[in-house]
Formats: C-alpha cells, sequence, structure tokens
DNA sequence: CGATACCTTGACCACTTTCAACGTCCGTGG
DNA sequence: CCACGGACGTTGAAAGTGGTCAAGGTATCG
C-alpha cells in the first residue's frame, strides 16, 4: 500500500461515524481509535491492495468507491464487492486479502494499523461484534450477487444494480443535484461487477433509456424516470 | 423444521468433531453443548429450512449433503452454498436464513437449541472465534463462486467443480471403493450450482468422459484419470 | 414388469459476446 | 483558441456458447 497520508479528522466529526466499523465504540475506546488511525487518499484508478499481499491495515472507505475483484489467469475479471463509503476492508485474524483492491475514483481511508487494532478489538466487544455483522452482512450480499451472476439476464443485472444504487444512495457521492444519481464506475467495472462485457452494459442502458425508465444527463449521471418500472425488471420479489 | 429425532452419539465419538464448529471446546464447554443437542434426520429432498423462517435450531452437519438456494420469482434458482458432514447453519446474531436449505441426500444434524447455543457462546471465546472463522470461510469461498459464475465457462465450471470435490474428498460420503469419487448432487442440482442448466451439465460431463479424463462407474460414482489435466481445465492458478 | 425419476443426446434457437467502426468528451500542447 | 490524441462509450453485424425443446435411454422401486 503506497499512498498519500492525509491530515485527520476528528472521529466526532466523520461523515461516516454512524455506519462505518467504530458507530458503536464511545468515550476512551473512540480516543485509542483516533490515536492509532491516519488518513491515506487514493488517485482513481490506483491499485489500494494486491491480491496475497499482507495487509499491514485495515480501513475504512470515507470518501470514494473501490472495487474488489479477482482474476483468472487468461486476463477475465469478476468483481466480487463494492466499497462505498462506511465499508471496511480488513477481517478479523486474516492478515491477506484475497483478491485486489482498487481505487475506482478518488479514495480516502481510515486506516488503523492491524495490530493496535486487533489489541483494541479483543477488549472491545462493541467492535468485534460490529465486524462480525459486518462480514455476515457481505456474506448475504455475496450470495445475492451470486444469484445475479448465476441465473438472471443481462436486462436483469443491469436493473438490479441500478435498483442497488437507489437503495444506496444515501451515501456520498452517489448523488447528483435534483434527484439525479451518479453511476461510480465506468462501463467496464459495471460489466466486470455484473459478469457481461462492456458493450452489453452500453447496451442494455441504452434500451432503459429508450424505454422511458432512464434518462442520462452525461454519461455518468441519471434520473430513473420509473423505479417501478426498474424494480420490476429485477426480478427480485416484488415490494407489494 | 419437522424431523425425526434420533438418539445421540458422543461428542467423543463423533466423526466431525475435529473440524466441527465444537472443535476447539473441551471438559465443561462441551459437556454443555452435549446436553443441548438433538440429532435430527431428514430424508433426501426434504426441505430442512425454509427462506425467512424463524430458526429455533443451529446445527452441524453429521451426514449426508445438504444445499443452501435462493430462488427467483419465476422458478430460477441459484445454489449459494453446499453443506458437507461438519459444516455449520446458523450466524451468531441472526435469528433467521436468507435461502432455503434442503437435504440433498439423507442428513443427519447436530443440532443445538439457539437460545442456550448463544448464551454458551456469549462466554467462550473459542465457539465464537471458530464460528467467526467458519462465516469468513465461506464468505471466501462465495466470493470464489462469483468469479467462477460470472466468468468460467460451462467446461471451466464442471472441471473447478469437480476439482473441488477431489479438494474436499476426505470428508465421509464423497468417495467409492477404488478412489472413485461420488458425485453428491443429480445433475439438476449441480446445474443450480454452476448456474447451468441440467443438459449442459450432463454434455460437459460426458465430453470429459470422451477426453478420458474421467471414467464413470454409474451415473452417481466416477473415477478421475487426470487430476492434472482436469485442474487445468478449471482456469485456476496452476499448482506449479 | 411396468411406472417413474433421472440422465443423455440431438436439433434448433436466442442471448450475449466478439469484432469493428464510429462518436464524444476532455486534457494537453501547439 | 483550436487541434490533436487518448480514454471512454455507443452501435452494428456476425459468431458462438449455452439454453430450449424434444425424444429416447437407463436405473430403481413398487
Amino acid at each position: 500500500m503506497n499512498a498519500l497520508v492525509l491530515s485527520n479528522i476528528k472521529c466526532g466529526e466523520c461523515p461516516i461515524r454512524h455506519r462505518a466499523v467504530c458507530s458503536r465504540c464511545e468515550g476512551a475506546d473512540l480516543d485509542i481509535l483516533e490515536k492509532i488511525k491516519v488518513y491515506r487518499s487514493f488517485k482513481a484508478g490506483e491499485q489500494i491492495l494486491w491480491r496475497g499481499e499482507a495487509m499491514d491495515f485495515v480501513a475504512s472507505v470515507v470518501h470514494g468507491v473501490a472495487t474488489l475483484g479477482k482474476t483468472l489467469e487468461d486476463g477475465r475479471t469478476q468483481m466480487v464487492g463494492l466499497l462505498l463509503p462506511s465499508d471496511f476492508i480488513g477481517r478479523p485474524g486474516r492478515d491477506r486479502v484475497e483478491f485486489d483492491v482498487v481505487a475506482a475514483s478518488d479514495v480516502t481511508l481510515c486506516c488503523f494499523e492491524r495490530k493496535p487494532f486487533e489489541n483494541l478489538l479483543s477488549v472491545t466487544p462493541d467492535l468485534s461484534k460490529r465486524l462480525v455483522e459486518i462480514a455476515l452482512d457481505e456474506l448475504d450480499a455475496a450470495r445475492d450477487w451470486m444469484l445475479l451472476l448465476g441465473r438472471k439476464t443481462a436486462r436483469e443485472k443491469i436493473a438490479t444494480f441500478i435498483d442497488m444504487l437507489i437503495r444506496r444512495s444515501s451515501v456520498e457521492g452517489l448523488t447528483a443535484p435534483h434527484d439525479a444519481l451518479v453511476l461510480p464506475l465506468s462501463r467496464e467495472e459495471i460489466a466486470n461487477y455484473l459478469g457481461l462485457t462492456l458493450e452489453t452494459v452500453s447496451r442494455q442502458l441504452s434500451a432503459l433509456k429508450a424505454q422511458g425508465i432512464l434518462r442520462f444527463n452525461d454519461r455518468r449521471s441519471f434520473t430513473v424516470l420509473s423505479p417501478d418500472a426498474l424494480h420490476d425488471i429485477t426480478g427480485n420479489d416484488c415490494l407489494h
């Protein structure tokens, strides 16, 4: 890991405090976290961690979007996770990652040195409980994505992806003025997330536009004109 | 959950003791587990848990194979996990499952009542550590499967599946005499695991047979004549 | 011995990928 | 300021992989 070190902001003023791994920590515990944390920033496209690399740090995403990806020998890649602000990198008891972590946009991480963090973990049930909760949420998300990758059509995959963006649109960086949403990924990255090619992604987005379900302001920002129609396409349980 | 209750065997004689959730428990902790455990058995094809159902029990698989599956409204299903002997059902702090659990063969479970189990969990770090470890292993497995579902060809999927059977062949129930392996699932179940149709599974197995990589004794049991050739087909990192 | 569930194989079809060309946006340097 | 170049995105046509539909085969259990 090789990145700019920034000046920290106080935990009390942190925009992701309410959802991040530290959300249940107060007082003395928070003081310790405050002491061992370091902000680091990465430019869009920079590799944050390489598969198999030892992790000296665990971290929360403060700003920006990062991707977790796996690659076959011949270069085919599949994204296995998307890290938005407040999401966490690092697992209790594991010192290396099994995938590449890449900054999809400019990213700021709140990094904790591994050793002190694990020490705190062993004496702070709130922290370790939260971490287990986060891991289980990721497991649920991974399994939902398995259903998408294994059984959904290109159309359903795109609709599901955008539906997920709507659900997570409260996090910073996914919204533009006038209720517009922002695609946090390029067409190629979306393709790698959905198990498609970038051409298919582009065609399906064009199709949703042609059907009046989406309206694009520019290549990255758009408005969902008909959220219900979109949700119906996802193939997921209907809401009513 | 609705199943036969069997007479228990002693934890000390349990075939899955060394790998299961209880593997790190000794003495008094094991005595408590022994007291709250109940063996239940299910016939092949029986539903063990329904998606969304409240779980009164958590359990380890003692004998047999169970599947975790998700289903879209129109009936398409994707298997999101395979439970072999020693694998665990149930998550710390979660009282319902997000998928269906079905017995693929006759299954025996070692069930622990939820409440006493969670009480024990909160005072037995060995047990909760092991449970977190299990959840993280499942997360890794889920992500490997995402790569398979999103990016591998039918041929690679089948090869990867059989390669995995070889790796896990030490567990009871996957081997037949003379080094033969046993498919723990029907063609349709394999298809649901790999995001294929049963016809494609059948064709790919026939192709591997035609190439002299597999030899079938009957529909469920076969011998891998060329493990290296099989592994090369998986698309995973080569071993050397 | 027949019924049924499971599996195999073939022919055809559709969806997604592949390959290719063109378009658009944006930063850089003349 | 505009021209150029490169990254990114769109669209079209052709190809190919896996799906669908259909028929027949095989094992197993009454």
